[in-house]
This record gives C-alpha cells, sequence and structure tokens, in this order.
DNA sequence: GCGCGTTTCAAACGCCCGTTTGATCGCCGC
DNA sequence: GCGGCGATCAAACGGGCGTTTGAAACGCGC
C-alpha cells in the first residue's frame, strides 16, 4: 500500500474517532485498529498524535475556510446579512470537500470533529486554529460592519463567535437534541438544520448593539 | 479535617481542572495534589472519576436549573422574547451560586466546566445531562412558542439548541476571542458579555421560521 | 481513656498509553 | 536480479493511569 493511502485511511480513521470521543479518549491503538495500520505508522508518518490531530484539521480546514473567502469575496456590492452569514455556515456544514477520495458528507466524522476541536481546544491547536480563523474572522466582521453600519466591531465580532458556538455545538450534540425532544427535531435533514441557523443568525446579527460604546453601563438592580 | 470540607477542597479543584483541560486529560493525581488531598480519597468519597464528574455538575446545576424555572415562573402573562431569553442564560452566566462556602463567580471554575462538558459529552454523562435539561427544555420551549405565535415547537427547540451551544462556546472560549480580536472584545466584563449574548439570541428568536411546517424546501441553485 | 466507625495515607496493582526500536518487506532503478 | 530505500511490522520500553489495599490516624460517645 503506498504510503499517501495509508495516510488517508489513519486520516480518516482518526477523524471519526477524535469527534466521537475526543483527542484525549481516543488511544493510538484503538485508532490504528480501526485503520487497518499499524500502531507506529502515526508516529512514522505524523510524527506524535499531536501531528496527527493537526494534519487531520489542516485537510479539511484549510479548502473550507478558502470557499469561505471565495464567497464572501463573490457577493454582491451590498449583501445581505443573510448572504454574509451563509457564506460563513455553509462550507462547514454543506463542505462537499473531497481529500484523497474521501469526501465530507454533512453529518460526517469532520463535522463533528470541528463541532469538538473548536471548543475543546487542547493547549497544542490553540495557536494552530487562532491562526486558521483570526483573518477570516476579521473578513466577516468588517462585512457584517457594512452591512450593519449601527454595529461596531466588537459587537459583530461577539456575534460572530455566538455563531461559531451555535455551529459547533449543532454539530457535535444534534443526536442529542434530537434525543431530548423525543424526535420532534430530526438532525439528519442537513438542509433543514442549515436554515434554522441561518435564520436564527442572520436575524440575531440585525439586532440593535447592547451598549453605545464605551459608556459604562449603569448599575442595574441586581440582586447581589 | 471533616469529610465534608475534604469533598468541598476535591470538588472545587476538579471544577478548575476538568474546566481547564478537560474530563479525560485531567489526572486524578493531578487533581488531588491540587486540593491537598490524598489520591485515594476521590474513590472512598465519589466511588470513581465518573462519580466525581457527576458530583460536581450536580452541586452547581440543581441550583442554577431550580433558578431558571423559577425565572420563568415570575415572569408575567405576557413575557417578551428577550426577558425568558434573560431568565435562561443569566443564572447561568450570572450564576451567584453559593455551595459549601465556595462561591460561583462568573467566569469562574464551573462556567467554563459547563461549557465544556456540555459539548464534550462523555458517554457516562450523557443521560445525567439528558435528564437535566429535558424538562428544563420544554418549559422554556412552550414560553417561547407563546411569545412567538408564528414558530412551531421543533424551531424554537433548534433556537434554544443554538443558544446552548452560544453560551457554551462563550464560557469556554471567550479568552480566545479575545485572543483573536486583539483585545477588542473584552471577556472580563460579564455584565458586556450577557447583554451581547441576549440583545443576539432574543433577536435571533424572534427570526421567521425557515419553513412552513412539511413543506419539502425546492431545490435552489447550488454549486453541486 | 478506651473502643470503634470514619477518614486518611503510602504503597502497590494491573493496565493501557504514546513512542521507539530493529528486523523485514516490497518496489523501483539500474 | 540485485542493491537501496521507503514503508510496515511485532515487540518492547518507560511511564502514567484509575483503582485497591491494609494499616495508621482521627474523632467522639461512653
Amino acid at each position: 500500500m503506498s504510503a499517501a493511502a495509508t495516510q488517508t485511511t489513519i486520516l480518516d480513521a482518526a477523524e471519526t474517532l477524535f469527534a466521537e470521543a475526543g483527542f484525549a479518549a481516543t488511544s493510538l491503538r484503538e485508532l490504528t485498529a480501526k485503520a487497518g495500520a499499524n500502531l507506529a505508522a502515526v508516529s512514522y508518518h505524523f510524527g506524535s498524535k499531536e501531528g496527527l490531530a493537526i494534519a487531520v484539521l489542516k485537510r479539511r480546514m484549510d479548502p473550507i475556510n478558502a470557499e469561505r473567502r471565495a464567497r464572501l469575496d463573490a457577493l454582491h456590492k451590498q449583501p445581505t446579512v443573510e448572504a454574509i452569514v451563509r457564506a460563513f455556515v455553509e462550507p462547514l456544514l454543506r463542505p462537499g470537500v473531497v481529500h484523497d477520495a474521501t469526501p465530507v458528507r454533512p453529518g460526517s466524522g469532520f463535522c463533528r470533529l470541528v463541532g469538538r476541536l473548536m471548543v475543546e481546544q487542547p493547549p497544542f491547536l490553540r495557536d494552530f486554529l487562532t491562526a486558521q480563523f483570526r483573518d477570516l474572522g476579521w473578513r466577516f466582521s468588517d462585512a457584517l460592519r457594512q452591512a450593519l453600519p449601527g454595529c461596531d466591531a466588537a459587537t459583530l465580532w461577539w456575534r460572530l463567535h455566538f455563531l461559531v458556538g451555535a455551529i459547533a455545538h449543532t454539530l457535535q450534540n444534534a443526536a442529542t437534541l434530537r434525543h431530548l425532544t423525543d424526535g420532534l427535531c430530526r438532525d439528519d435533514d442537513v438542509d433543514a438544520v442549515v436554515e434554522h441557523l441561518v435564520q436564527f443568525a442572520a436575524h440575531g446579527m440585525q439586532a440593535k448593539a447592547p451598549k453605545p460604546k464605551t459608556a459604562r453601563r449603569p448599575k442595574e438592580s441586581s440582586g447581589r
């Protein structure tokens, strides 16, 4: 088997298992067994378990973020908030990205993995994730600011942050919601989930900014 | 030292460490060292590491959810969406809960722990978390449905789900956002964060429902 | 101040972890 | 067809893990 093929099977297995159980709770023995590869292959091809995690993220995240940028650039001069939100959400939730013959399907391993690692954020991934998202975040918050002149940059960054959390939680725990609602909310209809998310986020983005700018919020009657 | 005092110091240390590094990545040796307790104390007092995690959640979650219910019940007959959202958000983000002389401060260990475990969801916690949230979720989705007659239950459950994700991500990664924005978004002003979150979520809740009910969404012009 | 149930302690148990090693395999150029 | 090298393999390494053990220390009613 070629080296590339081995790496792909390992990456695929890692994607699934890291997503399901998390980075720390997944052992390389379990992982390589699932991949049909030798235990030592991880060290050989990726240097270490951490190197593997970064490789898993990198092969998917780069194309997705590239498509986000492309969609943002392709918008009209005065795009709607919804269009901007859609450019942010859809490449991740409906990726259609293929790498080494392993496509990203909605609800597949990688989607859940991002949901998990985006919030788990082991220390060794922090810088990597931050670097991946910094430029993209500024582009989107700028685009939103143009569409929403009443909002300052900080407010829109916060809302982008909330959106990321909503996406991550949805990717990770949609099945829990189905269970919680006795099947009322179905997580297998990706189109519907995307629409729910876009509607909610796009409308939330258009709320008025909570405080003018630097004004101290006066003390409310608080219990403590 | 009394048994209760030992348990409290262990719970406090676990709260902090589980929040920072996660359940799987925190060892009992590290944990008991921080607590100034003996390694065997965890097994003795909580049965196992998993039992400890459940105890950590339980001591905080019960009062917080109780206050959520109380706030919801205390609302006027026709509450605004914002008031309902506030009843959901504030008890968690501004808890003011004291247990065994260890108060929950905003941004303290427990807040981040919830953010983490809400999304990490180790298998042994799934049922516990689901049980904790089931009744509460229905109450809030019902209240929202009354305030938003145009929305069906599933839509409002989804939005509640998004809100949980936004809260969790904020609790867990607010510091990352500060770093990402070069200090523009400050996570130390809890009041401001709560306002941002409430405005965003309350407004998002009032979006029109994405699809009438059972109608199939017509195929849009999609790239693939 | 003795006895006894509770709590703490140091030590050890067995297990599984991530990584390394050195031999072996398979393929391609020559 | 053979040398060389990248890839694979079984095995072992040292270490850290969660848990258990049995003895020591403690607290308190009598």
